[in-house]
Parts: structure tokens; C-alpha cells; sequence
DNA sequence: TTGTATGCGTTATCAT
DNA sequence: ATGATAACGCATACAA
């Protein structure tokens, strides 16, 4: 079933069908019902790699991302993969890994696939070398490349991204104005975020013009969710003579091991020290006390990248940057809501 | 940049540059050295497009899935994009949401899209009223349809599935065995593998002669993921005046919801009850204490269905339906461990 | 072993 | 308003 089955059937030329196919207002009225009526008939739909082919583009937009079943990421797809196919696009989906060779081959092969648009989702795509980076602003020369939680300045390139900065600063805030000042912080990972996240930290306690003692940050290097191992990894910093009444987990995981440490042990939560997590995913409230958390606003993040997306894609002209503000959602690890 | 251009820089003809690029074995060695030399000089990749117009196919495989921000889903989704990416397909993600009407739709789409063929990810594309099905099996009329966990005996439709039954009924001979008879089983789906896990429940109590009271099966229809209200809703049911020395939840949430009841009302686990969860997801350690839970070995399972889905399109000839064991993995939420 | 010619199913540019 | 026809870039049957 093709066009040329239509045309014949109605009796006007594939030119025609094109026409009525694509909305085209240059078709009369009665013409129009004819071939619509058809189409309805045969149940016709074109053919997507012919119109692919003269077209050059089958509305497809690739989601680059390192890990789709990570909690947080899988979100974010979600909201994505649903406003895209609002937009009429396809998502053609890729979960690259953590490595960089991973995301580049991915990348290619999406490009390959010529997709309209690439979206990079989270904050691991961006290398802290930025010669790592290149590959990313090669892509930009082709299609356009939106960022989600990422910043590249260069041409072609979207990046949305929550304040992390500002709402770890926040958190941390208050704490300070608690009077706790001494504060662990656990992290897992050096990406944009990571430091966005670092730095909002120390931020707050310049501020304050409390010095922050390095011995207070700790990377966390094991597996990614093992909780078990991240409590004993809390347990080993305490043993090893730190003192402490809060730990801060850069990520929600952390903030969870946390608090299996202060149950091993039988610390008590909120009283001996105080939990907060970053993310507010579904693992704070799973958690005893649930964890105050930072929620980022991943849902409007990625409303907000697919529109710039598919606004790029129609050609209009829009800010190459955008930033919202995350939120801070209290809950019983902390005695800050007030 | 296009085979003609190679042809041209080459001194060959398009038909010889696309053998080279086909892997044809009837071309000259030196010919070959010599176009793909200037494939490689010229970073050549062929159109995605025309290509897919000549062989009809993109070796694009629709996945369809209800919400893949679901902690259960996303891990599904995630280890069947890492197989088919092995096997040199690309997926094409659509997230339908839980109703039949946007399951259709979704499907409708990717069929437009010319995919190779369509893997539906979860049991909850199994309607009970085989009528509600019948879209699947039209579709399957055009394309290979995958199914995991779920069943529809139907030409083209393979299915990969845990075998929910006998886990179920495996995890409740535990406490069966233990001389805990008044389980409290909440649920909140009737999807085909929903009403497998409650058929293993009850074939539990046969087993061992023992007739199962109806008012221990509570049915929860409450937001998927909000731990609070499945932690009332259990507490709902005690107040109703049912007294129980075990809750199985048919999805961890409702396990981790059980627990939450417990500590709020000054129960221990698994002192006074124990509680069993489903899926071995993360959220079942991120529980205090940890949740025993069912591994329905997700990875083999899309891993299998991934295999079956390239043979198919490789036209081998393949069991339409492969069943796998689940498995029991012990944690501190009962005293099954011996 | 290599080249020629045709088809794949559209969209778009011309004419009419 | 409508029709004829040329791209689009590749694979392949058939010739040589």
C-alpha cells in the first residue's frame, strides 16, 4: 500500500495525496474528502523511511544517558521520552555507561542513525577535562545538542540545569544556623553536578566565616548501591576518630547509608546527628526516618529542555542556557522544619 | 557526502563501494583496500534513511513499556537496550502510561515507525479480557512480538517469563512451614503476573490443606509509591481487626509500606510480623531492617528475550515461550534463613 | 570481479 | 488546483 495506491484509487495524481498527507491548503475541499476517505479506507500511513529520505528526518531525537536504570536518570527519561512524543519525536534511546569511550560510540552511533536533536541526560557527560568534552561540540556541528544538568558554552549547545549550587547552600545553611557546624559530607562523584554541589557547601560556610575542614569531605568510591557498603564506609570515618552531628550525602543513596550506619550502631536520627540527601527520590521516604532531601525539579528541567529542544528544531532563537531552582523537601532525619 | 562521491574519488562504481560496505566477498582485495581507504579519509558513514528504504528496515526495535521511571521497569528497559545495542539494533522508547487507550496509540506509532519488532516490558500489557489483547496480536501480524512476563499464546508472539507462580508460592511454604498461617498478602495490580503471584499464594495454603480466609488479601489501589498511604492502608486493616504474623507484599513498595506500619506503631520486624516483598529491587535494602524479597532474575530474563527476539528476525526457528525461575533472597525482615 | 540500471516511497519543483 | 517528474541515497538483479 502506497501513495501511488491512493492516487489511483481516487483518481488524481501521488502529488495530490502528498498534498492532502501533508495539510497542504492548496487542495479543493471536495478533492480533499475524496483522498481522505480513501486513505481512511486502506488504513494507509506513509511510509517513514521514504518521507525519512526526502525529507532528511524521520523526527527522531536520541537520549544519550549513562545509566537508564539508575532511579534518578530513569526519571528524568520518563519526563523527556513523554514531552517529546508531545512534540511529535521519536526518542531513540542509548545508556552509554560511565566510561567516555561508551558515551562516544553511542553518540556516533545515534548520529549515524541521523537523528534531529541529542540530549545528553545528566550531569556524568560532562568530563572535567574539556578536551574530553570535544566530541560533544563536534556533535553541536551537526544537530543541535541540549544538556540536562550540563553546562559547554559553545554554538549549538542547550544546557538546562537546576541551581545546585545554590540549594546545596541552602541545605547546608541550615544546619550552620543550627549551630552545627560540623558537618560530614559524602560524595560520589566529580561530575558537573558533584561540584556544583561541593562548592555550594563550602559556600555556605564562607558565609558564615566558619572554616570548613577538608577532613570533612569524603568520597565515596564503592559500589553505587550498596548500602550496606556505604554504612560501613560512614563507619570507618567515625572509627577513625572524625566527630560529627550531620552528614550531608551528595546523592540520596548516601544519605540512606547514613542512616543504616546510625541504626547499626545505635545512633539515633535526628538526635545524635542530622541526615540530609540530594535528589528527593523514592528512597528517602523508603528510608527510617525518611531523609530530608533536595528536590531539583527534574520534572520542569526536563519540560523545559524539550521545549528549547523542539523550539531549536523550528528554528526560533533561544537562550543556550537556562536555570531553575531546586527545593528543599523536610523530613524526620533533620529537625529544620520549622 | 554519498556512495557516488566515494565511487567517484575511487575510480569504482557505486555497486563496488557498496559491496566494500556490505561486506560482499566478490570484490577484489585491492579494491577494497582502495574504497575503504577513501571511506575512512573521508569519515564516509552511509544514509541511515536510504538505507532503511531499500532494506525496509532500520534494525529499529520499538520498546514499549507503561512508566520507565518505575524502579522495576527502568532496570527491564535498561537491560534489554544494552542487549539489543549488542546485537546492532537501536530502540525506539515509548512509555504508554498504564491505560489500554495509550497503549494502542503507542503501539500504533511505532508500527508507523517501520521498527523491526516490538517488545512490551511488563505484565501489565496482559488485559484479562482477551479481547483488550487484540491489538497485540494485529500487531504481531506485521512484526515479532516480545513479550516479558507475560503470556499470549498467538502466531509471532514469543513471551519470556519469571515463573511467578511457583516463587510465590515458594516464598509463602516458608512461612507455611514455620507455623505462620495468618499472612496478610497486599497486592495492587491484577496484571497477569499479579494474579500468577496470588494463584501461587493460595496454591501455598492447598498445598499444605489449609484453607485461606479471604479477608487476609487486601487489594490496594492508593498512588503507587507513596510509602505513607500504603503504611495506613495497613493500618486500616489491623484496626478492621484482622491480626496477622506476616505480611507478603506482591511488589516491594507494599513490603517497604508494611514496614513503615510496623515501626510507626511500635511492632517489631520480624518479631511480631514478618514481612516479604517482591522484586528484590533497591528499595528493599534501603528498608529498616532489609526486606526478603523474590529475585525474579530480571537480567536473564531480558537477556533471553532479547536472544529470541534477534533470532526471530534472523529467521531462526524459536520456542514462542521460555520460562525462567525466580529466586528467594533472605533478609533480616524474617527468620527464613536457617 | 565489476558496472549499469532500476526500484524503494516519499517530498518538492516545476509546469499547466 | 492539479499533474508530471526529478531528486533523496542506497541495494541489487542483471549484464558484461
Amino acid at each position: 500500500m502506497t501513495i501511488y495506491d491512493i492516487s489511483k484509487q481516487a483518481g488524481v495524481s501521488i502529488a495530490t495525496v502528498s498534498r492532502v498527507l501533508n495539510g497542504s491548503s492548496n487542495v479543493r475541499p471536495k478533492t480533499r474528502k475524496k483522498v481522505l476517505d480513501i486513505i481512511e479506507k486502506c488504513g494507509y500511513t506513509p511510509n517513514a523511511f521514504a518521507r525519512g529520505l526526502g525529507l532528511n528526518s524521520m523526527k527522531s531525537i536520541g537520549i544519550l544517558c549513562a545509566d537508564c536504570s539508575d532511579i534518578y536518570l530513569a526519571k528524568a527519561v520518563y519526563y523527556i521520552e513523554k514531552n517529546l512524543r508531545a512534540g511529535g519525536y521519536h526518542p531513540i534511546l542509548c545508556c552509554t555507561g560511565y566510561d567516555l569511550d561508551g558515551k562516544k560510540e553511542s553518540l556516533s552511533l545515534l548520529l549515524n542513525q541521523h537523528v534531529d536533536s541529542l540530549i545528553l541526560v545528566g550531569s556524568h557527560f560532562i568530563e572535567p577535562d574539556m578536551e574530553d568534552n570535544q566530541y560533544i561540540c563536534d556533535a553541536a556541528g551537526q544537530v543541535p545538542v541540549m544538556l540536562l544538568n550540563g553546562i559547554i558554552d559553545y554554538p549549538n549547545i542547550y544546557c538546562t540545569v537546576c541551581n545546585d549550587f545554590q540549594a546545596m547552600k541552602d541545605l547546608t545553611l541550615l544546619l550552620l544556623d543550627q549551630g552545627i557546624t560540623d558537618i560530614l559530607y559524602l560524595y560520589n562523584s566529580y561530575s558537573y553536578s558533584s561540584i556544583k554541589k561541593l562548592n555550594g557547601f563550602r559556600s555556605a560556610y564562607e558565609d558564615k566565616g566558619l572554616t570548613l575542614s577538608e577532613e570533612y569531605l569524603h568520597y565515596y568510591s564503592g559500589m553505587r548501591e550498596d548500602v550496606e557498603e556505604i554504612s560501613d564506609f560512614v563507619s570507618q570515618i567515625e572509627k577513625s576518630g572524625l566527630s560529627f552531628h550531620a552528614i550531608i550525602g551528595a546523592e540520596d543513596i548516601l544519605a540512606v547509608g547514613a542512616v543504616k550506619y546510625a541504626k547499626a550502631n545505635g545512633f539515633s536520627v535526628p538526635g545524635d546527628f542530622a541526615v540530609m540527601g540530594y535528589n528527593n527520590s523514592l528512597i528517602t521516604t523508603c528510608s527510617e526516618p525518611e531523609i530530608t532531601s533536595v528536590d531539583n525539579g527534574l520534572e520542569p528541567l526536563c519540560t523545559q529542555l524539550v521545549a528549547t529542544c523542539i523550539g531549536v528544531l523550528n528554528g526560533e532563537d533561544l537562550p543556550s542556557k537556562t536555570v531553575l531552582p531546586g527545593k528543599i523537601i523536610h523530613r524526620a532525619s533533620t529537625n529544620t522544619l520549622k
